[in-house]
RNA sequence: CGGGGCGUGGCGCAGUCUGGUAGCGCACUAGCAUGGGGUGCUAGUGGUCGGAGGUUCGAAUCCUCUCGCCCCGACCA
């Protein structure tokens, strides 16, 4: 390609929108734009990048027998009442009517439409196992999007669904999933780690986030170095540590109200009595589908929702509102306590370990103090409901959490009968008895693949790409193309490298070499070859890699060999 | 959805408080010079000041409404 010709509008400043580095250097190397909040063009060379993902994704899935097709991006509600998350998806899922006013929305992700699919084509279970993907534009009306491709509402994404007479197919295929993103998240170059995840409203009953490390990521993982485990803190599960003794040894003291005018925060109440947090119980009134539930976790600790949500087993789970708070506990938000209660109430695990404690008094302005575990209330139910954070012990083994940022790129999904039971998608097995098909999903956002890995490799300069997902391979500069000598040095090297089968970028604008070489850094290809006056007298060119910083020089003959073997080897 | 902020040429911004003929840098066009890290000089092109309504002799500037975008929050009682 001759930049000359090419739809590459870099810029010298970034909008002043852009918050991220991959961001800002997507918009200035002239990969995207944006059209509105979320929504971008891909241009050229933001394309080339997604393509250079998608046939590493292609490549993968089909090793592993997974089949592409293409599924329509609206999808009539009729799919999505059947598997009830037509009511459940929430504002998300971007709802639009036809010219006869029937409800379709726009697809944000496909387990309906492929269960519907598949529930009408497979009978036996001759006719599996299958596992059919495509890569399409999806569409998720994100709350706040944000940081380019990397948060966008419509992007795309790369979905497999898996069909299987039995759990064990299943679970086998899950597994053969996983050591196939592995190999694709490998091959982009990219340092990832699979983790535990929660299943959110995909559904299922187990999954794994593939997480790029990186500091803008907007996941946190937690990890034990020990026994390698490693999950997203949604999910993460906290190791019971050990309370300090003298807080089990202390004499329980008489309960006893106290006047705390306005505090209401642990921060308040804790700094007003001159006690640490950790002799707080916080006393959270959530709302289910089916009840309002008292949830306690130490006032140094945070609540996990996900982890409340499990325990309590309930479809869904939120702070209750103010009205509920007075309902359940006949006090005003703020000093909740579970004295008294009548309500259900679980408490993780290191509530239990809490004594002498301060709590809400159900009454505006107060609070007890010398509050007991057991002794002043009942706990229906304890368990694991803290977020863990840094430095936790590890549920698994005796060693201690890190937690570190991460960005989504992959998930996979052991999805079981959830969509194949709701929507009636059943074969017939060898006994000629009828099952419902069990499921497996598995994503990838190439988006977020080419955003993450410009995230993990840039410096100040610009992109730094991996080799396999470089747009291009080679940047050839003549540094004046007025020169006819230098050019025509210049235009065999490109067909020489063209011919040898490599993606060659030549630089014939008429600029200074200074605004090429700027461009070139910018836009991040692996390999830069530099021809001047200069070197030519030498008899060579110079060849420079976007990694190193040293240029070297090369004989004219020997660049296409030297290309190669540079790029092969990455 | 709540709070805050911003909409002025393609991009980055000043001008708004205190109303008086719309400005700077980059980019773009032409010419000359230059030709290894965003070069110099000269001459140019390009703006309904987000939109609508109002106040005023006069509005980018003041008022009302509206649209869009960005940031924070929307979980710690």
């Amino acid at each position: 390609m001759r930049l000359s010709r090419m739809f590459m509008p870099t810029l010298r400043e970034a909008p002043s929108d852009a918050e991220v580095v991959s961001h800002r250097l997507m918009v200035r190397a002239g990969m995207i734009r944006k059209v509105a909040a979320g929504i971008y063009n891909i241009l050229p060379l933001g394309l080339k990048a997604h393509s250079r993902v998608e046939n590493i994704v292609r490549e993968e899935m089909n090793r592993a027998c997974a089949q592409e097709v293409f599924l329509p991006m609206v999808i009539p509600s009729e799919l999505w009442r059947e598997s009830g998350r037509w009511d459940l998806y929430g504002k998300e899922l971007l709802r639009v009517k036809d010219r006869h006013n029937r409800d379709f929305c726009l697809g944000p992700t496909h387990e309906e439409v492929i269960t519907d699919l598949v529930r009408g084509e497979v009978r036996s279970y001759r006719d599996l196992p299958l596992n059919l993907y495509q890569i399409q534009t999806k569409f998720r009306d994100e709350i706040r999007p944000r940081f380019g491709l990397m948060r966008g509402r419509e992007f795309i994404m790369k979905d497999a669904y898996s069909f299987h007479a039995t759990e064990e197919d299943a679970e086998s295929e899950y597994r053969g999933m996983y050591d196939t993103y592995c190999r694709i998240f490998e091959r982009c170059g990219l340092e990832f780690r699979p983790v535990e995840a929660e299943t959110g409203t995909i559904g299922g009953s187990f999954s794994h986030e593939f997480m790029v490390l990186a500091d803008t990521g907007e996941d946190a993982i937690a990890t034990c170095d020990v026994c390698g485990y490693a999950a997203n803190v949604e999910r993460a599960e906290a190791g019971i540590s050990v309370p300090a003794g003298p807080a089990l040894n202390r004499d329980k003291k008489d309960l006893e109200m106290v006047h705390t005018p306005g505090l209401k925060t642990v921060d308040e109440v804790s700094g007003h009595l001159k006690i640490f947090p950790d002799r707080l119980i916080k006393t959270l009134i959530y709302s289910t589908d089916r009840e309002n539930v008292v949830a306690l976790v130490r006032g140094d600790h945070e609540l996990n929702e996900a982890k409340l949500k499990r325990m309590l087993e309930a479809e869904w789970v939120g702070l209750a509102d103010e009205e509920t708070v007075r309902k359940v506990t006949g006090g005003p938000s703020g000093f909740s306590g579970p004295v008294g209660l009548k309500a259900r109430i679980v408490a993780d695990y290191a509530v239990e370990s809490v004594s002498n404690g301060v709590t809400g008094a159900n009454e505006a302005d107060m609070h007890f103090i010398n509050v007991n575990p057991g002794r002043d209330f009942h706990v229906d139910a304890v368990g694991d409901l803290k977020m863990v954070v840094e430095g936790d012990r590890c549920a698994r083994c005796e060693g201690t959490l890190a937690v570190a940022r991460g960005i989504e790129v992959g998930h996979i999904f052991k999805l079981g009968t959830k969509y194949s039971e709701a929507m009636g998608a059943t074969f017939l097995d060898e006994r000629g008895k009828k099952q419902p098909l069990i499921m497996g999903c598995y994503g990838i956002g190439i988006g977020r693949v080419v955003a993450a890995t410009i995230e993990q490799s840039h410096d100040e300069r610009g992109i730094v790409w991996p080799h396999p997902l470089s747009p291009f391979h080679v940047y050839i500069v003549p540094v004046n193309v007025k020169d006819d000598r230098l050019f025509d040095v210049a235009e065999d090297i490109y067909d020489g490298l063209n011919a040898a089968g490599l993606d060659v970028l030549l630089d014939d604008r008429e600029e200074r070499a200074g605004v090429k070489f700027n461009d070139a850094d910018l836009i991040g290809i692996p390999v830069r070859i530099t021809v001047s006056n200069k070197t030519l007298d030498k008899g060579g060119v110079e060849i420079k890699k976007r990694r190193e910083g040293e240029a070297s020089m090369i004989g004219i003959d020997e660049v296409t060999d030297k290309v190669k073997e540079y790029i092969d080897m990455a």
